[in-house]
DNA sequence: AATTCTCGCAACCGCCTAACT
DNA sequence: CAGTTAGGCGGTTGCGAGAAT
């Protein structure tokens, strides 16, 4: 051996920067189509572009993968936004797994520059105590902690599925109660989201910016394996991509926080896409498992459980985006 | 019409963790 | 077990486009 662990990522030297060509983006898409995202390491050179592996994977995560949607965000997703960036904090890849076509640099953007003007405005008012200047909950201040990566997540995480049974017992909200699906929107299966799925409302000229240049690139990706000969195993992989919640950076799926349904429509409103479906994961489905509800209350309402239950629990929607709509 | 200002977004940077040898 | 890198993530920035003056 040459060299302990990996072999080096790329040479620095020539790596090419900015904005991505039409070019560019065939060569990469045709090599995805045929090997499937992953090893990035590998891409550049087997590709001949002169990008680093890390920027091939953030042009494909954000811009060229299927199934994701670009800009014009509905306020469906904005009310999702900004709870779960308050139940969250700035944890942009969780987020971004409630919303399966978007990606986190996306909703990342979309905070910054709209949603948290938005949540100023309405603080000026006076209107959202629970939520601070950055927008974040009072009760996520465990993320200021020195913690590890993993440790905070896990904790934010528990901390999901927690307030995901504080809905479903929650006498106060008899709707959420009822609704035992974590709604996941899904708009590639919706004639209501043909109203969003309009080209992406960019004034830019630009080719980075250009959704519609990305979809043609893309068309033939939608086929299915019947009608393509391209890479079987791929589009199977490829499809769950899309389907399964379509987990923009793969690892999404440590965060604990994936559907395994998208039943119920997107329409319904927000305060059913946190229920108990989100905790089938760490505890199944409770409807099907029948654990005792004094079980489930005694383990909601302990230690520190408790007082995330306070907090979460004066921390409604309608709170935290009131004054916003 | 020309210039300056503001805004939004694509992409880079740096850090962290997991994986690999 | 230690050293090294890939992959992933969040913060930040540079640039282009539109708005304002």
């Amino acid at each position: 051996m040459h060299n302990m662990g990996r072999p080096p990522c790329c040479d620095k030297i020539g790596i090419k920067k900015g904005p991505w060509t039409p070019e560019e983006d065939i060569s990469l898409v045709s090599y995805i189509q045929e090997h499937g995202p992953g090893n990035w390491r590998a891409v550049p050179t087997n590709t001949g572009l002169m990008r680093c592996s890390k920027s091939c994977r953030l042009r494909w995560t954000n811009y060229l993968r299927p199934g994701i949607k670009r800009g014009n965000f509905t306020e469906h997703e904005e009310k999702m936004i900004i709870h779960l960036q308050a139940l969250l904090g700035n944890r942009w890849a969780a987020i971004a797994s409630y919303l399966p076509q978007r990606t986190d640099n996306d909703i990342k953007n979309y905070w910054n520059t709209h949603l948290k003007k938005k949540l100023k405005q309405s603080d000026q008012s006076g209107s959202d105590e629970g939520v601070d200047h950055e927008g974040h909950s009072s009760s996520s201040s465990s993320n200021s902690h020195p913690k590890g990566q993993w440790e905070r997540r896990l904790q934010t995480d528990i901390q999901m599925a927690k307030k995901a049974l504080c809905d479903a017992l929650s006498l106060h909200k008899p709707a959420t109660a009822t609704t035992t699906t974590l709604v996941v929107p899904d708009d590639a299966t919706k004639p209501s989201s043909s109203s969003h799925h309009q080209p992406y409302n960019h004034a830019s000229s630009s080719y980075a910016s250009s959704y519609e240049n990305i979809s043609r690139l893309m068309e033939n990706w939608m086929k299915p394996p019947n009608s393509t000969n391209n890479s079987p195993g791929y589009y199977s992989s490829f499809s769950n991509m899309v389907n399964n919640n379509t987990s923009t950076t793969g690892s999404s799926s440590s965060e604990g926080a994936h559907s395994t349904t998208t039943t119920t429509t997107q329409d319904q409103g927000f305060d059913c896409f946190l229920t108990l479906n989100s905790s089938k994961q760490y505890y199944g489905s409770p409807s099907q498992t029948q654990v005792p509800l004094t079980l489930l209350e005694n383990w909601l309402f302990d230690d520190g459980a408790a007082q995330c239950h306070e907090d979460l629990m004066n921390m409604s929607l309608e709170e935290s985006t009131a004054g916003l709509f």
